[in-house]
DNA sequence: GTAGAACTTGAAGTCAGGTTTAAGTCAAGG
DNA sequence: CCTTGACTTAAACCTGACTTCAAGTTCTAC
């Protein structure tokens, strides 16, 4: 029920150094204290902990990360805030998944050019491929690469 | 066929001083020169602005992208190294999109989260609510917050 | 041939997100 | 009491990827 920061640090593979940087930065702002002066984390810092790491893995800088756990502490007449937050993340996620999706055919005809290019030991006979030569499941990473700017 | 720095600038939507910054890192040592020093780019530049585009997609530092255009420039008996490392690549931006919808699904949770209590007005009826009384699309991604950390 | 836009450079500055250091304090076992 | 390991702080430091600056040069159009 109650974790130290080393406790935390490895449960959740997190160094002591960033946890303790995250509370310099006011996310943990509820945080309690032995008499001692020592950081007590309870399973409401660990829940926090988990959301941190979840907007960070959308892109979120600890400042937006903040706001949103701010909100959280002003009460329920910051929901609408903090559920747009949400719509807004989930757009931002939903185009991240589709650029990498898109970087990931790129690559995927990368693969199969060098794979082709080492069978063969030359890049020479890739060099004036036809489309219609490409496996189907590679065409549109080359096309990627190949579309033109001036358009 | 030949573009100044302004030129590239606008057409990828690059900032000239990461243009510049990115010459001076190594990445564009092909580089041609007008006879006043001025940098004459080609399409051989461009095709190499786009594959550091990718590889920045992807995750990859400077460092590792030059390393890369290294190879290119050491010719085919870098092939396989070059193979490699794509086939490396696509193994990290695999695992990046999984993570990613893993996120995803965890925002998509939330943002039920708030529109209950949304129109609820309050989140109090969301404290202790059941798993079967979710949205099948949002069960996983509440789960994933939850999940015990001591197994 | 001159104005002004676009280019050049090296060096310094910026920003986010930590990490490291130094000097000290706390908690548990012998 | 004393050691040992984990904790505390403020402040300095680090890295990556640029960006900005200052001072000067080149290119383009008239």
């Amino acid at each position: 029920m109650f974790y130290s920061i080393g406790e935390v640090s490895n449960k959740l593979d997190i160094p002591t150094s960033t946890l303790r940087y995250y509370d310099r930065e006011g996310l943990l702002s509820n945080i309690k204290r032995s008499n001692g002066g020592i950081r007590v984390f309870s399973d409401a810092e660990i829940a926090t902990l988990k959301v941190i790491e979840c907007l960070k893995a959308t892109g979120m800088q600890i400042k937006g990360i903040k706001q949103f756990l701010d909100w959280c502490n002003e009460g329920e007449k910051t929901l609408q805030k903090r559920r747009d937050m949400f719509y807004e993340r989930r757009a931002i996620v939903e185009q991240q998944v589709e650029e990498l999706q898109k970087t990931l055919q790129v690559i995927q005809y990368k693969c199969w050019y060098y794979e082709t290019a080492c069978e063969a030991g030359s890049e020479d006979t890739l060099r004036n491929i036809a489309v219609d030569d490409l496996p189907e499941d590679v065409r549109k990473g080359k096309a990627v690469l190949e579309k033109s700017l001036t358009e």
